[in-house]
DNA sequence: GCCAACGTTGGC
DNA sequence: GCCAACGTTGGC
């Protein structure tokens, strides 16, 4: 059976790690998703996202949250690498090659925008169903519906 | 810095 | 399997 699965999603970063803007300074504007050690949002990326999916690259924890680029999958799942760095702060020492814990997909970067922030956000009643807006969300990587991705990369972002 | 909300851990 | 304690996220 089919499970119509999202084609859309938005993904997380706090820009002091990693901004829009260093993902662009990157060879190919492609940077790994590295750091996700949360079993949801893992899942989202080993079992359901695939390569061309759109993403909209959203800056939290920052004095001004909010989307700030237009991005793609741009790989399959593969282990991130952090996890079996000692040195990393995403060391994981329960998380064997040869069994990694915690996978990834590459993202590109397609085009910078002006900050949509949450109150804009807020105010649009079609967008009111956003996970990414929904109360008490953390999750870091949520899907995006087909609707929502048209209204804010064509209308709002246009 | 505060705090709501949620995920994880671990004792039982 | 329950659930209290604790840690983390992330907006404000």
């Amino acid at each position: 059976m089919a499970t119509s699965h999202p084609r859309y999603w938005l993904m997380k970063s706090e820009p002091g790690e990693c901004s829009v803007d260093d993902v662009l300074a990157m060879k190919n504007a492609t940077v790994p998703w590295f750091g996700v050690r949360n079993y949801q949002a893992r899942n989202f990326m080993r079992d359901e996202m695939k390569v061309g999916d759109g993403v909209l690259f959203y800056h939290s924890s920052c004095a001004e949250p909010g989307i700030v680029g237009v991005a793609r999958v741009a790989s399959g799942a593969y282990p991130d690498a952090t996890q079996f760095d000692a040195k990393s702060p995403y060391y994981d020492k329960l998380s064997k090659p040869d069994a990694p814990r915690w996978m990834l997909v590459d993202v590109q970067v397609l085009r910078k925008t002006r900050v949509l922030g949450l109150p804009e956000l807020r105010a649009v009643p079609a967008l009111a169903d956003m996970v990414v807006l929904r109360r008490g969300n953390r999750l870091s990587i949520t899907p995006v519906e087909a609707a929502e991705w048209k209204l804010i990369t064509e209308k709002m972002l246009g």
